[in-house]
Formats: C-alpha cells, sequence, structure tokens
DNA sequence: CCAGACACTTGACCGATTCAAGAAAAGGCG
DNA sequence: CGCCTTTTCTTGAATCGGTCAAGTGTCTGG
C-alpha cells in the first residue's frame, strides 16, 4: 500500500522540528515543512500550497507564504530566487551549496560546493566590502533536454 | 552652458552602434542606449525610461521594456536579475563578470572574474550537463555602509 | 480551562512585467 | 522624393508573484 499506514510519521517528525526550532505547532506548518522535506526541493509557494493542502483539507496562498516566511527565519527552510522563476524553497542544510538550472525545462538540481573553501567566495573587491555569501546559479540544459536538442 | 552642445555626441554613436547591430535606429533606442551606457549600469527600466525622456520628451514605459529586450536580444545590453529588486541593465562587455550586491542599500557593483578560467565555472556535475554559463552574486555590505552599521 | 498571543482566512492591494490594438514613423523601392 | 510595408511606439488593460490589513480562530503557558 502506498497511501497512509505510517503517513503521520514525517509529521511527528515536523512537529519535533518545529518545537525544536521554538516555534508553535501547527497543522499548516508541519504539513507546509512536511512538503518541503519530501520534496527533495525546488518547489515554489503554490505547489507547496497544493501539496500541504492535500494533509490539511485547506491552506491559504497567504498562510503558506506565511509559514515559508516564519520557516525561513527559523533556519529550517532555505529560499532561493531564480531569474524568471518564482521563489523556491528546499530544506535548509547548510551546506552553500548551488543550483544548476536547465533553460529549457527549467528543471533545478542542487550542485555541490567544496565546503568552506568555495573558490567562488573569494570575489576581487576591496578590504573594506564584507562579503557574507556567494550565491552561484549554473546555467545550462539538463540531460534529457541536451538530448532532445537538434544540435545546430 | 551645461545643456546641448556636443550633447548629441553619444546619440550618433548609439545610432551607429544600433545600425552595426542590424537594428533600426530611433529616438527611443538612441536615448535608452545612451542611458545604459552612460550610467555605468545596473539602472531598471524604469529609472532608464527617465533618463531617456530627458532626451526624447516622453517615452512609455512599455517601450522602455520593448527596447531593453531588444538591446538585450542584440547583444548590446545584459540584463541581471538580483533576488528583490527589479531587472538591471547594462552595456554588454562580453567579460562574464558578476555582481556584488550590498543587502543594506541595494546598490550593485562589479565584480571581475579571471576571464577564460572562471573557478565558478566547474560545476561538480556529470558529464551529460551542458553547463553555458554561471551566474554569480556576492551578497555583503559596502564600504559605507559596513561603516554605518555597528557591528554586534 | 482560560486568557492572551500568535496563526490562519479573506480580500484588497502593489510592483514589475507582459499582452493587445491601434497610431506613428523608419527605410527600401520605384 | 514620396509611397508602402514593416517595425516600433502609445495607451490601456491584464497577469503574476507576493505583501498588507482586518477579523476570526486556535495554540500554549499559567
Amino acid at each position: 500500500m502506498t497511501t497512509s499506514g505510517t503517513a503521520d510519521e514525517p509529521m511527528a517528525l515536523a512537529a519535533e522540528r518545529l518545537r525544536a526550532a521554538g516555534m508553535r505547532v501547527t497543522a499548516p506548518r508541519m504539513a507546509v515543512l512536511t512538503a518541503v522535506s519530501d520534496s527533495g526541493g525546488h518547489l515554489d509557494a503554490e505547489t507547496l500550497r497544493e501539496r500541504a493542502q492535500r494533509v490539511t483539507g485547506r491552506l491559504s496562498l497567504q498562510a503558506t507564504y506565511n509559514v515559508l516566511r516564519a520557516l525561513t527565519d527559523a533556519g529550517l527552510v532555505r529560499s532561493t530566487q531564480i531569474a524568471g522563476h518564482p521563489t523556491r524553497y528546499e530544506t535548509e542544510r547548510h551546506d552553500n551549496h548551488h543550483h544548476f538550472v536547465c533553460r529549457a525545462c527549467g528543471s533545478i538540481r542542487d550542485v555541490e560546493c567544496v565546503v568552506g573553501a568555495a573558490p567562488c567566495m573569494e570575489p576581487r573587491l576591496p578590504e573594506e566590502y564584507d562579503t557574507q555569501e556567494a550565491a552561484v546559479t549554473f546555467w545550462g540544459l539538463c540531460p534529457g533536454c541536451r538530448a532532445a536538442t537538434p544540435v545546430p
């Protein structure tokens, strides 16, 4: 069987994580956090709302945004903005990884970065600049779209 | 006197560049292209419209978007999208440089990249991925805002 | 179990950008 | 040089992602 059974396990886990972060535990929060975790990342607010709704029965888009904001502020979720796409959300892994975006289908794939020694973290800027973070987006074609694209 | 005189020189230059790109030469296009060039980059559509208007006398925002699209497609202008900001435009220099964005004041500064050997251009991805471009955005505090910010 | 704080719903609103239809103007050609 | 076609500009409406605000509902600490 694919549905239910131990389907509330992730919910309990989500509750755990919310509590650990000092947040109130509510159905929408558990549902959204679970949706973000399960998906493997890179879903937008609307999609997350749809998924969360399957559990909560009903969830306003506004609430979804509220929850995502709260989860992001709490460090449980990381948001990423890709040019031309709505904001995407993924589980915060504290590994400062980057993203590859397919120009054809829009799919997103994580790209690991050598932790702590990310070469791209060293901009050629004067000393006075306080560089806190580097966000790298790789653009190109994913294997599927590359194969489907007639090479000129 | 501050106005006119040789003020139409950049216009002629813009006309030149448009023609070279095989585009029709129009007042809006010359004005916008000049505005992008003069500014040193990183202005949004609305600001560019204002500047261009000083020359053309009147220019719709829609036309500004049309022109910017055309210029971008023609490779004369490069557009950059920074999370939380409207799209910015700058003269295309074909040097694949990156951007530093101040979290406090939103100012943008170019960051040079070692041409041809950009370390950030080597994502750790399987062979089948066709990586065409890497966009790097550095986030932090510019000298001015850094000085103004009380260090905790 | 109750109060107060915090979260959710609904609905209006906003900024950035695009779509659509008609008027204007660029430029090739006779 | 002036016409005609094509492209571009103007105006106005619409879309999209997201936020603001007010009221109702629901956690959780005491």
